[in-house]
DNA sequence: TGTACATCAGTGAACGCGCGTTCACTGATGTAC
DNA sequence: TGTACATCAGTGAACGCGCGTTCACTGATGTAC
């Protein structure tokens, strides 16, 4: 009957939300590769044969909590962007990103540092990992910001074009490239703060958090 | 006697080499973490414990690579750096520090990745590592560009002006504050590369890193 | 409603693996007189 | 120049560890008639 199975299935859900929610503990302590299946079943109390039941191997899972990572990021910041204008929008969409990254150290990690060795991330985690450019496209679109003067390469414009085709029709190509510009700005800080490499200029980076973005959001053309 | 003893020492020197040798090689198969002392000497024909004579444990293994690393892509970059004008001399900087990272993406992985877990960066890594803003700000000093006219917060100016005194006294805050911001950028765009974020956007991405390393001129303020 | 059967979750033992590090040792290279 | 001793490089066995994955199993939950 319906009711039942679904009593079996919720439970079998319930559980793998639990797995998961294990093992992104364990990322934060220990991080990515020394995760390890067992001591994830050890600390739910099972046997590590179990999850198999659920996950048909380690790089299943892992593939989940990337997938995971990616929409918890795309969630905060989403919920981050908010603002009167889409100028505040946008700085308020990066400075989202970075707390969470900071909060986060190692699921940022997991999906901005360097690939897990030996890991070869499947198409399934790309909808998860496009949401934040998604984002800051829709950003930018909702500001109307005037076409760049920029000079573009042929090759550089098609790619562009192609791209915004997709999730941003009619958006002009110099400014797609800015925003990639930006896009790659912005996560380079962060991971640039995160992984040590500002220690010694400037860091704690708040202040040049928010300085960077600024100049970001000039370079876009934002009013 | 001096000849005899430095041919110990001499042949010490050269197996201590060897070994970090190998290690790299291995490296560029496996990564960072996947990397093993035993498999390592295997290579070379030794016991793994023979190790033990050269690198106290694995970790200093790891420094070793780390600061060759930094050396080498210090080495390519600053070798790259040529040119007539300052400007022509800043984007053939950051196109062989792109080169260099493509050529050895496991190293650059090492370095510019997701910190190896468990192991803690000691301090013999700093000078390496400093090599790049340095070369940066170089060029940057010789073209003698104009304070910007931003405003910095004082904590950044702050910030900016304490790393200044020390590897470029009289540079302005404004333009030291703008390098850094180039400098993040640069190797965001090198890492979302090399990492895989660019895929389906301007992956290869030889175009836009040019494009963006014109922007960066321009924003730094070169003739 | 009750019974016979099928599905599925979780167990526990095992396989085979490779790892970092220690330690007592042998033999070669260097040093002092 | 020759001998006695100290230093050092490399060996091989061992310790103790944890891992991912497979497999035959038990018992509970669901299904069909």
């Amino acid at each position: 009957m319906g009711a039942s199975r679904t009593a079996r299935e919720r439970a079998r859900a319930e559980l793998a939300r639990e797995i998961r929610d294990e093992a992104r503990r364990q990322l934060a302590v220990v991080g990515a590769d020394r995760l390890s299946l067992r001591s994830v079943a050890r600390n739910l109390g099972m046997v590590s044969s179990a999850l198999y039941r659920y996950f048909p191997s380690k790089d299943d899972l892992l593939t989940a909590l990337i997938i995971d990572a990616y929409n918890a990021l795309g969630d905060a910041v989403e919920s981050a962007a908010v603002g009167a204008s889409p100028r505040a929008r946008w700085l308020s969409a990066c400075a989202g990103a970075r707390d969470w990254a900071l909060a986060h150290p190692y699921e940022y990690a997991l999906i901005y540092g360097s690939p897990v060795p030996g890991y070869k991330a499947p198409r399934d985690t790309v909808p998860a990992a496009t949401r934040i450019p998604i984002l800051l496209v829709r950003i930018v679109l909702d500001a109307e910001v005037p076409a760049a003067e920029d000079e573009l390469t042929a090759g550089l414009a098609a790619q562009v074009e192609q791209v915004a085709e997709l999730i941003a029709p009619g958006l002009p190509a110099t400014v797609g490239t800015r925003i990639i510009v930006a896009w790659t700005q912005l996560f380079g800080m962060i991971s640039f703060e995160l992984f040590g490499q500002l220690v010694g200029s400037v860091d704690p980076s708040d202040e040049f958090f928010s300085y960077a973005c600024d100049r970001m959001a000039d370079f876009i053309g934002f009013p």
